[in-house]
DNA sequence: CCGCCAGATGCAACCGCATTGCAGGAGCGT
DNA sequence: ACGCTCCTGCAATGCGGTTGCATCTGGCGG
């Protein structure tokens, strides 16, 4: 009617040409984390997609989502996982650094940060580098120089 | 008798003079992690401390011991928690790194890892750096170059 | 256009880590 | 030795995530 919207997105062909079905849960789920700025955790998508997607359904697009390789899964500071999908740059670094606002407990993704991988121990091979930094972001910031 | 070992070590001391009463729970979880060579788990601790401390009592311990400011605690891939005692340097630099074996699970701390604070938005400010890296250690190395 | 089958969904029960409340016991200063 | 406060232990609760199973549907062949 009025709100075809998109025609579900590019996300159908995506979907599909990883021969898996397209499905209303799954482009919701790419729609909402394409235009989120930060990392969302299985509660949040969940109160986000107001339509009456079951948890189950949301963990196995979230999981289907990391392992086909178009998201990632962080663990939060406080044992919950957050979502975001990969990066085409975060993917060839295979870096992705977060930070995470002690107060509103909002996750950000940085893209700038450098962070090479550091010297390891002989016998050692990295896999995968989770660079979190915890702090206030700048609308909590409690400024103690107003000046 | 025969293993009053340690007059309970140093830490009695240490405990003291936080304003904290020195308990047999507390002495026996910081020899453990003492002589610990990585960051180990509520259950690991449990399963150690053979002896019965009761699990709420372990999980209080730590608690105290990580705003005691004598340990961390580090969040694991796998949504648990694992705890480390606090290095002089460590403490300084307030920036700790971790090394995570996919195929063992276990998790090493790593001192000599330099990563400074990277470069942050404007307005923000950082508490807490988290530095875990994933990969294989020296001993589960799937050696595809056997020389 | 119809029917089929693998794959996706929904429901409900389950698991493990962690937290909380409360009564009893131990540390330590007086 | 006394007593206050903090610590311990037990039991129950919360919460994020996972699993099993029956049903439904996307997508394709006939």
């Amino acid at each position: 009617m009025s709100a075809p919207a998109t025609d579900s997105s590019p996300w159908a062909g995506r979907i599909h040409a990883l021969g898996a079905r397209v499905t209303p849960a799954r482009v919701a789920v790419l729609q909402l984390l394409e235009h989120a700025e930060r990392a969302l955790s299985h509660r949040e998508i969940e109160e986000a997609l107001a339509a009456g997607f079951d948890r189950v359904t949301l963990y196995r697009v979230l999981d289907w989502l990391v392992d086909s390789g178009l998201g990632h899964r962080v663990t939060d500071a406080e044992r919950v996982f957050r979502f975001s999908l990969a990066q085409a740059e975060t993917r060839a670094h295979g870096l992705h650094a977060h930070f995470r606002c002690e107060d509103c407990g909002k996750v950000f993704c940085l893209d700038e940060v450098p962070a090479p991988a550091p010297p390891l121990p002989a016998g050692f091979s990295s896999h995968t580098v989770e660079y979190t930094i915890t702090g206030h972001c700048a609308r909590c910031e409690p400024d103690e120089k107003p000046r």
